[in-house]
DNA sequence: CTGAAAGCGCTAACAA
DNA sequence: TTGTTAGCGCTTTCAG
């Protein structure tokens, strides 16, 4: 018992005898809890070190925390996601949570797995990106663990919402393309996206059809799978139908990026607006006009939000960010 | 007992009680274990469906098995690691793990702190992309469970690899480049990148220059932080030094889309080699000659490596995956 | 084929 | 201030 513990790893047990105190003293100096000398914390904190001991978190999930925090993203490609995590991640340290992302399988219910899987692992709190899960789903997680929803237009009292302002940037992108004198302009979304949802691309879908129908205008929705790639083959075939388009409103960047690629292939004219502005779309290659949408300060946000909940509250909060256009020369008359 | 459990998750107990057998019998039924009876399986199959059932993974997890894979990540925005990961999933499909991404910290030790929480939570078997920890640290992980490592140049007996022949593929940036008679070729890698390292990019700058030096040409060797905007930057700075590179070598396409940047601002004349080929290289936009790695069957088979030491394997494997250049408009004459 | 029971590593009362 | 102890939900011998 007292000499060198072979190949498994230290346990709480090891290092109480190690420092020759009981297991409890030894947790209450893990967890920083009230009541240990000076003379004992130094001991035990020496005996950790010296055994490389860690807490397992399995053991501690029995328990209760797990000091993990979870985030369920449907697309990793999508830099937009990339945004968000990076403020988690920023939020985060310091903190004793980890951060840990659940990537979405694909189909209907996209994302309901991968919740499902982080609250198997009894995640303390948990961040959904847009999961197509319904309300009762999300209800019942709520139920268990501290949710956080990105981008839901709805509100709900179970659990918290960081959105950004879809209405207000479609907006902006229509009124920005109105403003260069177009009138035949298509929207990209995803498939079966129904304007009455509480998703932010049905907000920005909603907004597209109640701008163009109160300009008196044509709507002319394109939808395909998420991923570029998607997008560049519906905007291939919208061509290639003879769409008469002058304008395209992309329901994201990445998107956006597809859709460029097939009108550069295709050799026509089409102004682009996308949605997130991703650092690529500020790129010179591109130059695409985005609407901004500051993922890092949502995702921060987001955790602050399962932080507060950790420390008590108890009422649901909803945080909408603002976005803004960023004009660039995928909508100025010669970039095409 | 009977009666309708309150809020709380439903456990095996509960399921045993509902079924009206035992907590072991329930377990079995859960492991597909041997020695069910057809109509004990349906009874407690039906009782767990009822309940919502679905097994703590803390708990398992003190016993064994937590069915999670864990990934630790450098670069969420880098899409080859999208690549990767779209491969891992695809070969999960249809087994009852889970995949969990543990981003990478960044600072020295990058990825250290990611592999250790993986480690905390008792994945079952653990992916690791080019993470800078020491052999030790990699030996010790290894250790306790199944590790495969991504990118690594040397070989283990601890650990699985799994790479890319980066040798080569520097040689068929730097003869693509050569062939079209450039003599002034920068790479541009990341900061502190020792030639002798087992990292990918250090053998990429080893190939570099050895390449060089058997051509007779002067290396020049430029450094930035991982990610599109260090890149951005660091090229902007060559430019403004005035450098005479009339091509440049980036150690992957991340930093050559941020140079591209630079060299796009700054209008000067200057072919590019990536590596990986993302999506985006193709886009043409971009047209950005890569090095293909076949990012999503390597991420298959890191996890096809795993499920094989899950079923008993102990010898290490190393697996090195072809590599292929992929020719654009950014290394023709005319591209700039 | 089925059930009883031990125990994984930790936390949190409660006692001393 | 420190120690004792009862579980948390599951898997896994071992009996029946």
């Amino acid at each position: 018992m007292t000499d060198a513990t072979p190949r498994r790893r230290a346990t709480i047990e090891d290092v109480a005898a190690r420092a020759g105190v009981s297991r409890a003293a030894v947790s209450k100096v893990l967890r920083d809890a009230y009541g240990v000398s000076d003379a004992m914390r130094e001991r035990v904190t020496a005996a950790m070190a010296e055994l490389n001991y860690r807490p397992s978190i399995a053991a501690r999930g029995m328990r209760g925390r797990t000091y993990t925090i979870g985030i369920e993203l449907p697309d990793l490609a999508n830099h937009f996601f990339d945004r968000i995590v990076r403020g988690a991640m920023g939020a985060l340290a310091g903190t004793p949570y980890q951060l840990i992302i659940a990537p979405a399988e694909t189909g209907t219910r996209r994302g309901f797995r991968a919740l499902e899987a982080l609250v198997d692992r009894q995640v303390d709190g948990l961040i959904a990106v847009s999961p197509r899960v319904d309300e009762d789903a999300l209800d019942r997680i709520a139920a268990s663990v501290p949710l956080v929803m990105f981008g839901r237009l709805d509100t709900s009292n179970q659990y918290d919402v960081v959105a950004g302002d879809d209405l207000g940037g479609a907006r902006l992108a229509l009124e920005h393309l109105f403003g260069l004198g177009h009138t035949r302009i298509a929207h990209l979304t995803l498939p079966d996206e129904d304007p009455n949802a509480p998703f932010p691309h049905s907000g920005r879908l909603r907004e597209y059809l109640a701008g163009m129908a109160a300009a008196g205008l044509e709507p002319e929705v394109w939808h395909s799978d998420d991923g570029t790639d998607f997008a560049y083959r519906a905007t291939r075939e919208a061509i290639a139908a003879g769409t008469q388009a002058t304008a395209l409103f992309a329901a994201h960047d990445e998107l956006a990026i597809g859709a460029m690629r097939a009108i550069a292939e295709a050799d026509v004219e089409m102004a682009v607006v996308g949605y997130d502005d991703v650092p690529l779309a500020s790129h010179p290659a591109f130059g695409l006009t985005s609407i901004d949408q500051p993922g890092e300060r949502m995702g921060a946000r987001a955790v602050e939000l399962l932080l507060e909940r950790f420390a008590g509250r108890t009422t649901a909060v909803r945080e909408v960010f603002d976005v803004e256009l960023k004009a660039r020369a995928s909508t100025r008359p010669s970039a095409g």
